[in-house]
DNA sequence: AAACCGGGGAT
DNA sequence: ATCCCAGGTTT
């Protein structure tokens, strides 16, 4: 079956042949299948709002969506405007966000509701630079709330993306560990060139990623790309890059003894003093560096009730 | 380019 | 015990 290239879906720049078909050819199987599975989630609803998807894109920065959901909706039912978060203490918000992971996230986005308000008269841009000079947003969220809130051509390369145009492009197991220009060129070739074939390849392509194309399991025998992929076609080869991937340990690192800091704070309705914090963990040389680095983000105050008495810490007021 | 930044569920 | 997750910022 032929596609024609004058539809509305054609790729942006020029066509990349493959043995197995075009780059038109792979968009109009993901964005069929996107049509027939995609997740109900409720920054997709028709009634959401771009200050809406742009909370749920910063709460996506490494958590999953089933942790984020629940989470997203009482925030935007709490905050349902950028002017509504801008103007909220900085403990509730940090309270609220709770344990979705990187608390210098929700500071941000804390900041990025400000910066709507006051740069933007409190809606949130379209303009990828001034999405890009929002605090907590970065390339792929700049290019996510272009595309998913606004309906507008971008370069959406997450994660999922990435691994799908490794699998079925190149024949590789995952991408490279660090993103490249060329992989961004790469991408950017096979966005359609209209504003609404982009947005739904976006969306389908990060779908496929995250339903399908998985990466510890990925399940070909029901992917629309099965007959086509580079990956499946070479017999699924091991990943390439394995040896210098580094998984970051958890359990003792400063990570976590910044996170029982923080989890203690959270709990606590007053400002305590240092020893309080050994029931979050032992007053070492490591819990010193970690409450250091709290108070250097912003995530923790200090105070001082008298000149004679011990300092108190707290979550930002 | 690499390090740092949480936390939970799946394998 | 290890991996993975709709990344961003800093060095």
């Amino acid at each position: 079956m032929t596609r024609p290239a004058s539809s509305s879906s054609r790729v942006g720049a020029t066509l990349v042949a493959t043995d197995a078909g075009t780059a038109a050819d792979l968009v109009a199987d993901v964005v069929g299948w996107y049509d027939e599975h995609a997740r109900d989630l409720p920054w997709r609803a028709p009634d959401r709002t771009p200050w809406g998807v742009l909370v749920s894109e910063v709460m996506l920065q490494q958590t999953p969506v089933v942790r984020v959901e629940p989470a997203w909706r009482a925030w935007m039912e709490r905050w349902p405007t950028p002017a509504d978060l801008a103007a909220a203490p900085t403990a509730d918000v940090l309270r609220a966000w709770d344990r979705l992971g990187y608390p210098r996230r929700a500071l941000r986005l804390v900041q990025c509701a400000q910066a709507v308000v006051e740069r933007h008269a409190g809606h949130v841009p379209d303009d990828e630079d001034a999405l890009l000079a929002l605090p907590g947003v970065g390339a792929y969220t700049a290019a996510a709330v272009r595309s998913f809130a606004f309906g507008r051509r971008a370069v959406v390369l997450d994660t999922n993306v990435r691994r799908v145009l490794a699998r079925a492009v190149d024949g590789h197991a995952l991408p490279a560990p660090t993103q490249t220009r060329a992989e961004v060129a790469r991408a950017a070739a096979l966005v359609p060139a209209d504003d609404a074939g982009a947005a739904r390849w976006a969306q389908a392509s990060m779908e496929l990623g995250a339903l399908v194309c998985t990466a510890r399991s990925p399940r070909c025998e029901v992917c629309p790309l099965v007959s086509s992929c580079a990956w499946v076609a070479a017999g699924r080869p091991a990943d390439q890059h394995a040896h210098r991937r580094r998984t970051q340990a958890w359990a003792g690192t400063d990570r976590q003894v910044r996170g029982r800091i923080m989890a203690l704070l959270r709990e606590s309705p007053v400002h305590v003093p240092e020893p309080v914090l050994d029931e979050a963990w032992p007053a070492t040389p490591q819990r010193a560096r970690a409450l250091a680095g709290l108070l250097a983000d912003g995530l923790v105050v200090e105070s001082q009730p008298s000149p004679d008495e011990p300092p108190l810490y707290a979550l930002p007021a």
